[in-house]
DNA sequence: GAAATAAAATTGAAGCCTAAAATATTTAAG
DNA sequence: CTTAAATATTTTAGGCTTCAATTTTATTTC
């Protein structure tokens, strides 16, 4: 049965996949959307900020600003300005790093270690909010078939 | 059972969420990252003047600079530049609304139009490929899955 | 009809993002 | 040792994005 197209047997499935692809889009793009908002009104601060403060807050003795910009994905050049922002603001720091004098490291100052224990459990809520209504059940489903999907993307 | 924890029952239910919304987030991500690098690639163009391309492709009587910013849910000033763009790549262009000047419509011309047909045919077969191993079944219980979820969100 | 209000669109300021070029430093080859 | 290649990062140019302020035109109210 895995050839099936339940959507609609006259359909192409690669119409079917397209429809599919938008709808998850438009659901991650709207979870995204909503997080983005509450943590510029509620903390005046953005996603890409509090994705470097998470990264930061994992390797307490911080990151190359090379790695920062794997784990994220996001280019080095990008790296700069958000650490940059960061710094202004007294959330982090940049170290030399002893043995390498073209690499520098990033790492949070203690305010910036508490603002992002205070933002990592709001924006644990609001996820818990978000998805609320999803059951233990559809979660493991919804998280199966995902894994699946970037497995055939050849993305792990 | 649906209030069961199967990833794992030590854990509260809210970190199961949040592990999940990370994955789909990822997922979703990997998939826009690729479509954007082959619009570039391919096509020398962008994913935002995608999206608007498509949404004047369904309109061939042209949109309201904000019909566009709402079908669209991005910013009106955003719309200004994107527009802008396209009219000076010959792609689309402005017209004035007879009973309110107020307003502009923005429209395909020609090239615009075969250009995003040939965009339209490459993304349908990107996404088929990306999205290539996944079955009829799957996608049909991927996609009820996600309209649950959106319907908790109170989104539609 | 004049003044206030509302609506459509643009502009400006700030941040995010990328790719490509430039800088500085380290490592490898000879 | 000197030069070439590689690495870590920053800078630059251009585009996307939002919000708030502004401009222009319509509508409402008196």
């Amino acid at each position: 049965m895995s050839t099936t197209n339940p959507a609609n047997s006259a359909e192409p499935i690669s119409k079917t996949r397209l429809r599919l692809w938008l709808k998850l889009l438009k659901a991650s793009g709207e979870v995204e959307a909503e997080l983005r908002r509450r943590l510029r009104v509620e903390f005046d601060t953005t996603l890409p900020r509090f994705d470097v403060m998470a990264a930061l807050d994992r390797a307490p003795e911080g990151l190359r600003m090379s790695e920062i910009s794997e784990r994220l994905r996001v280019s080095n050049g990008n790296v700069t300005g958000i650490v940059e922002r960061l710094v202004e603001e007294g959330l982090a720091l940049r170290v030399a790093v002893p043995d390498d004098r073209r690499a520098t490291c990033a790492r949070l100052t203690p305010k910036g270690r508490e603002l992002f224990a205070v933002l990592a459990r709001a924006h644990e809520g609001w996820i818990n909010d978000l998805l609320g209504g999803v059951s233990g059940d559809d979660l493991a489903a919804l998280s199966g078939q995902i894994d699946r999907l970037m497995r055939h993307m050849g993305k792990e």
